[in-house]
DNA sequence: ACAAAAGTGTTGTCCGTACACCCATGT
DNA sequence: ACATGGGTGTACGGACAACACTTTTGT
């Protein structure tokens, strides 16, 4: 007869937050062994009676304080060997949150919590460095065909900030003339009254984007597309 | 001081095989108490020391015997009270299989396996219909910007089952002169010298998927997609 | 008046779509 | 000769890409 196997279940989370105009990722120092003092994603095991959303919200909750704005799963990591005590199955979940949502823990823990550029960040614990990737991929691709950025950006943003969100993330070049026709033509943004000025250069408007507007043209055949 | 969760981890697969013009799913019957006499996906526990598409081939070959052509990760059913007995959490995988293939275990077994036409499915145990939708839709998205489409062929096939095969899965008319012209524009399919003869009508050449070819073009950048 | 960023319009090209007739075979 | 399915070309329109100058502010 063959013995029952134990395997256990755990949740992960990429949370990507725009900051400074770059790219970052929320990671957690590790209190405990393995990987004790290395930086890693958030996250934990899942406990028996709930679900694995809840306990991406716990452990987020619990470790970093952050309040998420766009949760979806990512990808499951099985490997046998993906953590050197037990088998553990990961499943990782992909979060965006808002600036106004950044603030993370004030802890007094030897836990540490921190943003990090992506272009600057540390050696990851157990194949965390893997599971970023894979999460990054699906920002990049998810970027172009679903208004996802709007979660990295302040309700109120500059048409300049989203457009620089998209040529960070993507990394490439965009022709502003027909980018700003491209995404106002989709009639998902409303202008505001509002102007903001920066300093210097001409003060720009405030937008803000109109989620139940986004909905009813869902329904009704609208595809969000951004080459 | 909390109890250690003990969630058990399994995998089932969405096999997907074209029979006859038509899109069918491979579904088993199952012996065993909960949902006995049901029809379900393939698909078991995971093993301590095996992968997780070890898993899933493993369960393939022992339930089903097909041989699959086409395996990846669909998405990860966790809910707690997806199965009436204990906490399991399925990693659900999304497989195709080429006609070749189809020939299923000629079991002595109470355990039947068949496949079933996705319009005339029975009722599935479990939240197998649930995890079958997810992988309907995967299927109907991936058509269009993979070219998937030929690990559900013959490996020389006509080019009006290729036609067939999409306004099958993809439930909608497509023009047949366009059709080609697309197709036959990326290359990627080998024109053959022999021609069949269906019976009735002009004999039709066949064709083959390069795949080789296919995978050149990926690396400078070719994108397959059809409308 | 100059520097800095915001805002805006036109033109050509390419790709997708619509559409109908001839061809090769079996009966 | 007729029925059946296979194979092919053209023309139009819309969407994308390329491209540069004016406006508004702060200094």
């Amino acid at each position: 007869m063959r013995k029952m196997p134990h395997i256990r279940v755990a949740v992960d989370a990429v949370v990507f937050g725009y900051r400074d105009r770059k790219l970052n990722v929320l990671l957690i120092k590790r209190s405990i062994e393995p990987f004790k003092d290395s930086w890693a994603l958030p996250g934990g095991l899942v406990l028996e009676n709930e679900s694995l959303e809840t306990a991406v919200e716990r452990e987020l909750k619990e470790e970093t304080n952050v309040t998420i704005d766009y949760l979806e799963q990512l990808y499951t990591f099985g490997n046998v060997d993906r953590d050197p005590r037990n088998r553990v199955v990961s499943i990782a979940y992909f979060a965006l949150v808002k600036p106004e949502h950044h603030l993370i823990k004030a802890d007094t823990d030897a836990k540490d919590v921190a943003w990090f550029a992506i272009d600057d960040l540390p050696n990851l614990a157990f194949d965390h460095q893997k599971i970023f990737e894979t999460a990054k991929n699906r920002l990049k691709s998810k970027l172009t065909y679903e208004p996802i950025g709007f979660d990295l950006l302040a309700n109120k943003f500059l048409f300049s900030d989203l457009e620089k969100l998209y040529t960070t993330i993507l990394e490439k070049d965009i022709d502003r003339r027909n980018f700003r026709k491209k995404i106002l033509s989709f009639n998902i943004l409303e202008e505001l009254e509002q102007k903001v000025s920066e300093g210097r250069g001409r003060p720009a408007n405030l937008f803000k984007f109109n989620q139940k507007q986004y909905f009813k043209l869902l329904k009704e055949g609208f595809l969000f597309d951004i080459k």
